[in-house]
DNA sequence: AGCACGCCGACT
DNA sequence: GTCGGCGTGCTC
């Protein structure tokens, strides 16, 4: 038998498939998404089977056999490998990239190089030897086989000397590949098989063996297995008392593999099914039916904020769960709080992995793992979630499906919406995208025109609708307060009169409130109020950031970092200060204005700390605090019942960014931090503290009315040939030297456009614009170029994309350029 | 990505 | 005449 195997190269000439034999021995344990170690070249390396066959093409003399399997039960499924397969051609990522993306962190490649003796022939070439190293050869002997690394580091300063045996064939080289992380095991005890003999041992063991005795009890009052640390602690006792019971055969002492459940210390209190308005029941309904007919419906769920989506999301998983097929749930992962996982956890108990970036490695292959075995039929998860190993998948459902963590920044530039689309074609299962702002791509896809132009790779989406709130809530009244004539009246402070008289009353009548500071960016800059001097990166071209836990200031590109400033470099003035996020100035003021005021506040500099976020929010939650004020993050499906005043401080923050997106973010985020408000019995109050009051994304936010902004901005991108009309694809091309990074682009810019033109003769509409410097003109110091190509919705993208690769290639083989494609870009830099 | 093979300048 | 520069090409 053949293998297939995609190797852990990720460049341009290994992103293909090689052939290896597969060891007689090894038949059984090798299937398509099997994780296997291969000799390549030189060494040993990682890879994926993608394909087993009986015979193979290549010649039998240059075949090598697999090396080893790496795990007990494939890591990918064969739909998995399918689906990198797409990936790579969707995304223009080498395939090893797409599959490393698909499993845990704790199973990348570990490289081990390992050493052991190879007994010579004849004996005389000994002689030749130093002392040192014949004790290097009996220390190997002694061990079987050493790690590399460890004898280097124990024969510290014999480094050539090791070399040498090597390479005169003392020792032998073998390298290993092994997973960076394994499974945590225990040692556990187990009772006997038969519990009656306790008895008869406990008057057996001598009167002054009485640890022993309480052990024996204790299996009598709980026969069931458990870990030795329990034991140990429970009954106050040492290890050597349990080995003298396992010596006797009384007990058994193993080790069992553990999982790390971050969740095993809490109970979830069990929830049942609420009662359903007809809005939830007629959206429950369609999904229901769908998920039972396999109908791979892709629904748009456009829920106003507090309309239950999440309601309806448990229902249609356990209707899912019922005819015995599984569901993932995606999350935006600063929503994945725990309220949400209690949610989740309160109705599907066990049956539910969490995974989330919070998680430390082995607890999130532990929750992988899960899937894996079979354990779990529901996952909630953030983006990468999506790659969940299920066989049998029935629904997948994306919360807050416009949120721009859905797309990947680092390669596999994926959108976690596209891969739930493809993978639900597979599975004939159909996809719930919920949101009250839906992004523009997803509405679009479910008007008439995007209708005519679906394929089955692109298929058309169904709008589902709930637009009210649950027991009628109404929603807030939103107020816009346009702070040019806050400036007039001679209010220079941030809160308007109207905002500080909001937050004066909610104070009186004990209701709290949430204050968004949406500035540009998260990130703190540090700048010179004498001179103007801004502390900016050696190697990049992009601002320091302050950190407040490390006093530091650094490069969130390349990690430069230097210590906080006390002077100004340039004027050697004292006046410097940290810019940025503005929260901590807000704080100040909101102190000085409301004297004994108990404001929580969160960014980046607050909730860096692992379990913080949580932490505020379960403090904002008991109300032992008045302000909630943040950024971004307070926007996010928080649901607190005291909360009726909600006030962005600066909305047009977002609004100003060079990004055609801008005004759908604005959109979304007031509407999302308007929602935050009169959730419950108490009714909602928002104020948008604006400079562009008239703006149509902020007076529809205002109006709450998601069709005429989305009628309004849908002109403008169509207009502009924007995205959901056209697509983009941006290309950055990135060098040390000016000089050629500017000639490449050139070169690659007309290359492209001759394409453009051939394409245009085939009735394909494709538009070339650049080469520009990108807005991050330089990283890591290299300078960056790029390219945008708009074209029509409509085409298919990946064979026009191999074509785009193909002259690039071209246009930059031989030159140390690196060239980076983001397929659907987010970030236009 | 590594690593070997291979073809042209400054040294014994 | 050789040592070594890193350009080109291969890895089943």
């Amino acid at each position: 038998m053949y293998a297939k195997v995609i190797v852990d190269v990720p460049a341009k000439q290994t992103n293909r498939a090689f052939d290896y034999m597969v060891p007689e021995a090894m038949k059984d344990w090798i299937a398509v998404g099997s994780r296997v170690g291969v000799p390549f070249g030189p060494r040993t390396l990682q890879g994926f089977v993608v394909e087993l066959h009986e015979g193979t093409e290549l010649d039998a003399g240059k075949i090598k056999s697999v090396a080893q399997t790496l795990d007990l039960t494939p890591p990918l499924t064969p739909e998995l490998v399918k689906l990198g397969r797409w990936m790579s051609r969707t995304y223009m990522c080498h395939e090893i990239t797409a599959l490393q993306a698909m499993i845990p962190g704790a199973l990348k490649a570990k490289y081990e190089r390992h050493v052991c003796v190879r007994e010579p022939e004849g004996q005389q070439q000994n002689t030749m030897l130093l002392p040192i190293q014949h004790e290097i050869i009996q220390y190997v002997r002694s061990k079987e086989s050493v790690e590399l690394e460890s004898l280097l580091a124990r024969y510290a300063s014999e480094g050539v000397l090791i070399r040498q045996l090597i390479d005169e064939g003392y020792l032998e080289e073998m390298q290993l590949v092994k997973d960076r992380m394994t499974t945590k095991k225990a040692l556990t005890v187990f009772p006997p098989e038969s519990l009656e003999q306790l008895d008869a041992w406990i008057d057996e063991l001598s009167v002054r063996a009485a640890k022993q005795k309480e052990v024996l009890e204790h299996f009598k009052r709980h026969p069931e297995p458990i870990k030795l640390t329990e034991l140990l602690s429970e009954l106050n006792i040492s290890a050597s008392t349990v080995k003298g019971l396992a010596e006797r055969g009384w007990l058994r002492i193993e080790e069992v593999e553990v999982q790390r459940d971050p969740y095993a210390s809490r109970t979830f209190r069990p929830t049942s099914p609420l009662p359903l308005t007809p809005e939830q029941q007629q959206v429950f309904g369609c999904i229901r039916e769908s998920v039972n007919a396999r109908e791979r419906h892709v629904f748009l769920l456009q829920g106003v904020t507090g309309s239950g989506k999440t309601e309806v999301y448990l229902q249609s998983i356990q209707s899912c769960l019922d005819l015995g097929r599984e569901a993932i749930v995606l999350v935006p992962e600063i929503s994945l709080t725990p309220q949400m996982v209690e949610r989740f956890k309160g109705r599907f108990g066990n049956r539910v992995a969490v995974l989330h970036s919070r998680l430390s490695h082995g607890e999130r292959y532990d929750e992988w793992r899960k899937i894996v075995r079979r354990d779990v039929q529901v996952v909630i998860g953030a983006r990468s979630a999506i790659f969940a190993p299920f066989t049998n998948l029935g629904l997948i459902i994306i919360d807050e499906e416009h949120e721009t963590t859905y797309k990947q920044e680092e390669s596999p530039k994926y959108h976690a919406r596209d891969v739930a689309v493809a993978r639900a074609r597979y599975h004939g299962a159909s996809v719930v995208l919920g949101s009250a702002t839906p992004s523009l791509e997803s509405m679009y896809r479910t008007l008439p025109q995007a209708k005519q132009q679906a394929t089955v790779h692109r298929p058309a989406f169904e709008l589902l609708s709930m637009p009210s709130r649950v027991e009628g809530r109404p929603l807030p009244k939103v107020n816009i307060i346009d702070m040019r004539e806050e400036l007039k009246n001679g209010n220079r402070s941030m809160f308007s009169r109207a905002l500080y008289k909001a937050i004066e009353e909610r104070l009186q009548k004990k209701e709290q409130t949430v204050l968004l500071l949406n500035r540009r960016g998260y990130a703190t800059f540090v700048m010179c109020r004498t001179c103007g001097y801004v502390a900016d990166c050696p190697h990049c071209d992009i601002s320091l950031t302050y950190h407040q836990s490390s006093k530091a200031i650094r490069c969130h590109y390349c990690g430069y970092a230097e210590r906080e400033l006390s002077v100004c470099p340039d004027c050697g003035s004292e006046h410097i200060r940290h810019f940025g996020t503005g929260t901590q100035r807000v704080e100040e003021e909101l102190g000085k204005l409301f004297p004994g005021i108990r404001v929580i506040r969160m960014d980046v500099d607050t909730t860096t700390e692992k379990g913080s976020h949580e932490k505020w929010l379960t403090m904002f939650r008991n109300r032992q605090a008045d302000v909630l004020l943040g950024t971004q993050m307070v926007a996010k499906g928080l649901d607190f019942p005291y909360v009726t005043l909600v006030g962005a401080l600066a909305a047009d923050s977002v609004l100003n960014l060079p990004d055609f997106r801008s005004a759908e973010r604005t959109f979304q985020l007031l509407t999302q931090v308007a929602g935050r408000a009169g959730r419950h019995q108490l009714p909602g109050e928002v104020f948008v503290q604006t400079y562009t009051p008239e703006h149509y994304s902020i007076v529809s936010a205002s109006r709450h009315d998601y069709t005429s902004f989305m009628n309004k901005e849908m002109q403008i991108r169509q207009l502009h040939n924007y995205p959901p009309f056209h697509r983009l694809v941006l290309i950055t091309l990135s060098h040390e030297q000016v000089p050629l990074l500017l000639r490449s682009g050139e070169v690659l810019a007309s290359r492209l456009k001759e394409l453009s033109r051939s394409l245009a003769d085939g009735g394909v509409e494709m538009e070339v614009l650049g080469p520009v410097a990108s807005p991050i003109s330089r990283i890591k110091d290299r300078y960056r170029f790029q390219c945008m190509i708009k074209y029509r919705g409509e085409t298919e993208i990946a064979p026009l994309l191999e074509q785009a690769a193909a002259v690039l290639d071209d246009a930059v083989k031989g030159q140390k350029l690196t060239l980076s494609i983001d397929v659907d870009p987010f970030i236009l830099m």
